[in-house]
DNA sequence: CGGATGTTTGACTTTGATCAATGGAAGTGG
DNA sequence: CCACTTCCATTGATCAAAGTCAAACATCCG
């Protein structure tokens, strides 16, 4: 697997590419702390976030007041990329934790300035990357029990914040009512399945984090496939080594 | 809104600037009759298809024997570019109709060759809409009753296959099991529905196909927000004039 | 301490799933 | 042309999973 980082948050962090290309664009870090509302639905769109340290939420609101949680950005991850062709947001942003975002107008984006081949090569590739993760979401929600769910959005956080401490604890950067508008829920049934979950033994909960005790056990259950991030850059063939078998287990 | 387009499916075709990158790489069109498998989840990830024609639906099926169709690849999109970063394919491809596609092999996608800059913003683009309609998709399967469900499938599909000729008869690419694959539900429900809105007016049902018949109320039901393609092109490429400030018309 | 925020639990209700039978349309082969 | 099959859609009866409602409990914090 190879790939470690140094930070805490895991090894997620923004790909060298892109930050060299934001380099050369001179944009300024923001700070926000958080549960702060960082892009309303329907704003106009004329920035894109690059995530550089804690999390944010891309959510809307529908017609009845429910909400759906889109897609939890972590460093790396680019957010409002969707909106790149309207003239309108269509979703809100919010921190969940503090967070450090690089608010990169999408004109710059679109500047031959930013997008060297390298940088070019790391956007596609982070595009691809969320559209998986978009499309498991996606099958989670739209074809899995309540149980499932909750077993599902556990192994994929585990497996995005994952490191190589070998310290299984992480933190779910949500609170019980935003995990149910994450995967369909309500917060009652968010809390009832973790209860059993906990009772059960596949899950330790340590106040707002948790120990995953029977990974194999929760992977089996649901069929989860390891998101495998590459551990070599997409435009460098290289040499086959590596992944092999990164997957199943 | 303008943009019309002269083929009978309505105005999406495949962006002139990625027909422009293609016709560099010198790739030959694929036929495939209706109800095709394409390709297969846990292949080898070596190339993405560009539809030219038909419909093509990204699937995956779930541990359980449970399938969720993720995106419904209408002319000018792209499947399979979910996999770029991947070694092995996560979701099969099938096409639902009779189609024609264009395979570009990843090493090809990434090659310098086809990457010009105009082609690179439609590519953008493209994601981009895709990215979006995958969110729309979520806020319904995650967010939505039944009912109107199936009332966001209808719009969504009216949406991208609308054309000018005030013919409001469209067909849906799908059976109704495989609605409710795409939908989260089961054809029972699916077929219940579509009963229940067919004696309300809402729709008026000839076969396969369908016309909607009460379109704003439907809007209304479910707070439908239609999905505008950008009228002009994002980087502007033709006409000297390029990067400047495509953006927010 | 009081207030805000979030979680747990139980009683009850509802939506959509499941099961099963029926019917229709299209295609095939004799 | 008629049996026969296959594939799909429809309908009704029943059931179960998750939603709703409401109260209690926990934690944190100034």
């Amino acid at each position: 697997m190879s790939y470690r980082v140094d930070r805490n948050s895991g090894y997620a962090q923004v790909p060298a590419a892109i930050t060299a290309g934001l380099s050369r664009l001179n944009v300024a870090p923001l700070c926000v702390a958080a549960g702060t509302d960082i892009q309303h639905e329907g704003d106009a769109a004329q920035t894109v976030y690059l995530v550089e340290s804690g999390w944010v939420a891309s959510y809307t609101d529908l017609s009845q007041g429910q909400r759906q949680i889109l897609y939890l950005h972590q460093a790396g991850d680019i957010a409002g990329f969707a909106d790149l062709g309207s003239k309108t947001t269509t979703c809100s942003l919010r921190s969940q934790r503090d967070s450090v975002l690089f608010p990169i107008p999408i004109a710059m984006l679109k500047s031959p300035e930013f997008l060297s081949g390298a940088t070019i090569a790391a956007l596609f590739e982070k595009y691809a990357q969320m559209q998986s993760i978009l499309m498991r979401t996606l099958a989670a929600v739209g074809r899995m029990e309540a149980r499932h769910r909750i077993v599902w959005l556990i192994l994929m956080l585990h497996d995005r914040v994952a490191d190589d401490t070998g310290d299984e604890m992480f933190e779910i950067p949500l609170n019980q009512s935003e995990i149910g508008d994450f995967v369909g829920l309500t917060n009652v049934s968010v809390s009832k399945m973790f209860s059993r979950l906990s009772e059960e033994g596949y899950i330790e909960r340590k106040g707002s984090k948790i120990v995953v005790r029977r990974l194999s056990d929760m992977q089996n259950m649901i069929g989860y496939q390891s998101i495998h991030y590459r551990p070599e850059p997409m435009f460098a063939p290289a040499q086959g080594r590596s992944h092999k078998r990164a997957l199943n287990n």
